[in-house]
DNA sequence: CGTATACTTGCACAAATGTGCTTATGTGTA
DNA sequence: TACACATAAGCACATTTGTGCAAGTATACG
């Protein structure tokens, strides 16, 4: 009963996915596993089963691409899953300005919207010491 | 860091007490712990420690009067949680079809609007055999 | 008073969840 | 084919969370 509703919410009731999704909602742009480690500050093994926890509580879209793994905001149709993600996406920015910030920086590296390196790369490191 | 947003969450991420907040929402009303038990058919345990639960995670409010203990739902002025509020009264009814009329049959026990009987009283258990 | 009733809290335990490490899979490139 | 790199999956472990039981507090009522 509502299985997928409970999902959903546990999935956000964790403060790094929350902050995932939120970044997913404001950007408005799919991003790797690579980019999210460099932004969040995660280990590969968090960032990987953060985003495909968000993914089986289909609150993201999945989309592989050569050694690349895009996750994506999935649009809600449902009433309650849309007012769902409204939330998330009214959540103060105050509390995630230096995510917002790094993400910018990290998606400034990519070449035609895609992906070029991986994370902790001598590019990015320069960029944010 | 949004911990109050994470804690509503995290309230809300277990089937009894999402299924509390939907009733409390529904029927924009006060109850007790004793018409909570009745309704859902849980515990004394269980009824009084899910909807303390709701209540530190402040999306209930907690009035006692003589020896009753009444919840109320709270109203939320943020708008991340008003939204959420909002994403929990969306929720379809048909998953609460028989804990509604449980809840209606409860409140229509009541005299003058006060909580009379406590929990599996004999007039309770006539009414749903 | 003393007893019944509504509710709370502490303890023990099982189940679920998050984290780290290691290893495996799969893809691009030389 | 071999190697580098992005991601996933398996395992052990600590933390959290839900549940049941028992004892405790508080209020009503005779």
């Amino acid at each position: 009963m509502n299985e997928h509703y409970i999902d959903a919410l546990k999935a956000l009731a964790e403060p790094n996915r929350l902050r995932l999704l939120w970044l997913l909602i404001q950007v408005n742009q799919r991003i790797t596993i690579a980019e999210a480690m460099d932004v969040t500050g995660d280990t590969q093994y968090n960032a990987s089963r953060n985003l495909k926890t968000l993914y089986k509580a289909k609150l993201l879209t999945q989309e592989k691409q050569g050694k690349w793994v895009y996750y994506t905001l999935m649009p809600q149709f449902e009433p309650h899953l849309e007012k769902l993600v409204e939330s998330v996406r009214s959540l103060p920015q105050e509390n995630f300005i230096d995510i917002m910030s790094r993400c910018k920086k990290r998606l400034s590296m990519r070449v035609n919207g895609e992906c070029m390196v991986g994370p902790n790369s001598e590019e990015w490191l320069d960029k944010t010491s």
